[in-house]
DNA sequence: GGGGAGAGATGCCGC
DNA sequence: GCGGCATTTCTCCCC
C-alpha cells in the first residue's frame, strides 16, 4: 500500500543530524517498502525522509494526527504533527519494472572500448574497471608507444575532484608497477578552467568525449519528419 | 497548486541522459514550482523527474492520459503515458517555512572555532572558510609552534576523496605562501582504512571529531525522565 | 550563470 | 555489513 497525504504539518527529525520544520503545507508519502517522504510544494528532493524499512505509527489525539516513524538500525526518528488534512489516498501500487538508463559513465567506457581511437590513434585498452587489481580505474590501456595509460571518464563537466581522482589512480599504478611514468587522460565533455590548469600542471591530458545517446538522435530525426 | 496522481504508466526521458521505464504503478507529482516527480512504490528518490520551471501539458486521447513535460533551458523532456488512474488530487498547498538543520559540517567547524583545543592544545584558528583567500578551506590555523595548519572537516566517515581534498588545499596554501611544510589535519568521526593509509603516507593527521547534536541529548534526558 | 563543495545525500555493486 | 564511487545527483553560496 502506498499512502499519500496532503496536509498542514510540522516535522521534527533526529538521527545522523537533527532538524525542525515549522508549520506548512506538505505531501507525506509512505511507500510499500516503509520509506517515508515529506515533500514541500517546491523542489525535487524530500525535505525530510526515513529510509526503507522504517516503522511508522499513526494516531489521532484531540483532532490532531500524529505520525511517528522510527528506524532502530540507524537510530533515527521523525515526528510529524498534522493539523489539517487536505487529501488522503491509499492504493496497492505494484511496479516490478526498473528504469533503463543510458548515457552514463559506464556507457562512455563501453563506447571507448568499442572505439579506442576516440582516445587517440594506437590506444589499446588493457582492462576495464572491474578487471584491474589497481582499484576502480575506469580504463587502463597502452598508447602507440606501449606506455601505460590511465583513462578516467566523467559524463559531466570535469572538476578539480575528477583531476585528483585521476592523479590518485596514476600514482597507484606507478607505485604498484614500479614505473617512473604513467600517462593520465581525463575524458569528459567539458572541463573547468581550474581543473584544466591542475591537469596540465601534473602532466596529464584532456580528451573531449561526450557520453553516447541513442534515441535523442532518433527523436531529432522523427521531429524533422513530423514537420513535413 | 500541487497535483498528485496515483497511476499505471510508462515513462520516457531524454536530456542529460536517456531512460525508459516500462509499465507499472507510480505516483506522479507536479509541484507549484513546476517540478515534476515520478515515484515508484519503493525507494527514496524519484525514478524520473524534471527540474523546477519545466512546462507540462496533459491531454486525453482514446482513454489514455498523456503528460508531456519540457525544459527548454536544459533541453530535457519527459513523456508519461498513463493507462489507469487510481487517484488524483490537487490542492493549493502553501509553505513558507524552511528546514532548520543542525549537525552539519558547518556546525562542526563552528564547534572547533569555539573550542580549538578539540584539534589539539595550542591550535589557534586563523580563518574560517569564507574569510580565507586560499579558497574553500574549512579551517586554517596555527599550531602551538606557529606552524600553518589546514583542517578539513567531514561530518561522516572520511573516505579517500576527503584525503585528496585535504592534500589539494595543503598544496594550495604551500604554493601561495611559498612554504615548504604545512600541516594537514582531517577531522571526522571515522575514517576508512584506505583513507587513513593515504593520509599517513602524505604526512597528514587524523582527529576523531563528531559533529554536534543538540536535542538528541534533550530527548535522551527526556526519555530517561519518562521512564520514571 | 559557472564554479566549487556539502548532503541526514541515495543507490549500486563488490567483497 | 563496509567500502568505494556514480548520480538526469540536488542544493546552496559565492564570484
Amino acid at each position: 500500500e502506498m499512502i499519500v497525504i496532503g496536509c498542514r504539518c510540522t516535522v521534527r527529525y533526529s538521527g545522523r543530524a537533527e532538524s525542525t520544520l515549522a508549520e506548512g503545507d506538505r505531501v507525506v508519502i509512505i511507500k510499500r517498502d516503509k520509506t517515508l517522504l515529506i515533500h514541500q510544494p517546491t523542489g525535487s528532493l524530500a525535505v525530510n525522509y526515513m529510509k526503507p524499512g522504517s516503522s511508522h505509527k499513526a494516531f489521532l489525539e484531540k483532532g490532531v494526527l500524529f505520525i511517528k516513524s522510527k528506524n532502530l538500525a540507524s537510530k533515527e526518528w521523525i515526528d510529524i504533527v498534522i493539523t489539517k488534512v487536505y487529501f488522503l489516498n491509499s492504493a496497492p501500487l505494484e511496479d516490478c519494472q526498473s528504469i533503463l538508463l543510458s548515457g552514463t559513465e559506464e556507457d562512455m567506457v563501453d563506447m571507448i572500448l568499442a572505439n579506442p581511437e576516440i582516445i587517440e590513434a594506437g590506444f589499446k585498452p588493457v582492462a576495464k574497471e572491474e578487471q584491474t587489481k589497481y582499484g576502480f580505474i575506469d580504463l587502463l590501456g597502452t598508447d602507440k608507444n606501449g606506455q601505460l595509460t590511465v583513462v578516467e571518464c566523467k559524463r559531466y563537466c570535469a572538476d578539480p575532484a575528477a583531476v585528483t581522482q585521476l592523479r590518485r589512480y596514476v600514482e597507484k599504478v606507478m607505485s604498484s608497477k614500479g614505473l617512473k611514468r604513467v600517462r593520465g587522460i581525463l575524458a569528459a565533455p567539458k572541463i573547468t578552467a581550474n581543473a584544466l590548469q591542475m591537469l596540465l600542471d601534473w602532466g596529464f591530458e584532456f580528451r573531449k568525449v561526450t557520453p553516447p545517446k541513442y534515441f535523442e538522435e532518433f527523436d531529432t530525426a522523427q521531429s524533422r519528419l513530423e514537420r513535413f
